[in-house]
DNA sequence: CCAGCAATCAATCAGTTGATTGAGAGGATT
DNA sequence: AATCCTCTCAATCAACTGATTGATTGCTGG
């Protein structure tokens, strides 16, 4: 989708690295990690084969690369809201605004990761990038379980990793969205919150 | 795990595929979809590469025969339980120990379906036999959420699709298990319980 | 201006991979 | 025994695929 449209001459180093796991993303989406293929990365980019070599030595680093790439997408997009200062409530309702506007700004990146986690359940260098990254947004959830608990609006009888478990394993599941199911994320956010929140009449 | 010793001499048709299938689901989880070969399947049946496309035609047709047989074992599995005459909450209590022994007793199958799922994502065919099967789980979970609702037992302000994917969508990560969350699948039956089944104080 | 480095590519390699061909073996039917 | 059908395999193909080589181009510091 967004490509650079021609190389004219020379890129630096890093700004070619980008620019190919973009592409390989871009890939993954398309064909699925089977189907992916080194020749297929450079034609994306616009350069030869032996330049993508020059810049990514193997497909297994390549692989590292994309893992990477999704990562800094990943915390990046977590950072960019202050959350100092919430209550547990105003937490979970802006984690689901982050994954939003993950969904909506970087529609591929859940498909990537998933198909990363995949590979990560047999390639330890996959793993070791992409299970911090899983477990961070989970811990996230915890958190808010926790503070949620501690000041009385959430379900006090909460187990903080089961729930934070169920909410991005029902997320994360959702946005595959290959399923004949058309619920709205909205459907999915509000059936979440009145699982986990206390409503005011259930309260006192 | 369960291969045939040494094929003496010939084997029926319909033995070989269901040979061939087992060797091709074994070699999926060791290798994920973008390692299998056909030549390892051909190997590990202990018959000719020739032989294998004599028997299945082309890796797609191979895909799908596995397809085929991971939705047989699935269906096979949720119908070995009598349904009829039982309350929301004790299908949900049914549904999970569905769970409980495919995840014991065929550990290779949720992990077969979810590479499964991302090939059906960009690949109808596959879509065609994996979709259903998935939709036929959660609308169970569909049609036990309306009949707790109904009988009073269960939360009221359900969104019954909601929730069902909710349910299968946490199972389904659970069972992906990669991640450092060590949580038992006890918890999350637990967790998903107090989520959408109205404890007894809360009740009228 | 030129030496050195970063970046690039055409050409090529060696191994892989899905699939085909043609021949043949074993069993059943006639 | 002749015929036919199912099943099997050795050999082979053409295309693919990750990676390398050696030469070339352009920028930059001295």
């Amino acid at each position: 989708m967004t490509l650079p449209i021609a190389p004219v001459k020379r890129e630096s180093g890093d700004d070619r690295k980008v620019a190919i796991a973009i592409a390989a993303r871009a890939l993954i989406v398309e064909k699925g990690m089977e189907g992916l293929r080194t020749r297929d990365i450079a034609d994306r980019v616009g350069i030869n084969i032996a330049t993508l070599h020059y810049h990514v030595p193997s497909k297994e680093a390549l692989i590292s690369l994309v893992a990477s790439s999704i990562r800094a997408d990943f915390q990046g997009q977590s950072q960019r809201r202050q959350r100092q200062g919430k209550s547990g409530l105003q937490l979970l309702h802006m984690e689901f605004e982050d994954f939003r506007e993950i969904i909506a700004d970087m529609p591929d990146l859940i498909i990537v990761l998933t198909e990363l986690v995949e590979r990560a359940r047999r390639d330890p260098a996959i793993s070791t990038i992409i299970s911090p990254l899983y477990d961070y947004w989970r811990n996230q959830f915890v958190e808010i379980f926790r503070k949620g608990i501690a000041e009385g609006s959430f379900r006090p009888d909460i187990d903080p990793f089961a729930a934070a478990l169920i909410v991005t394993g029902a997320l994360s599941d959702y946005w595959r969205g290959w399923t004949e199911f058309q619920n709205s994320i909205d459907a999915i956010f509000t059936e979440l919150e009145r699982a986990f929140v206390l409503t005011p009449s259930l309260k006192g």
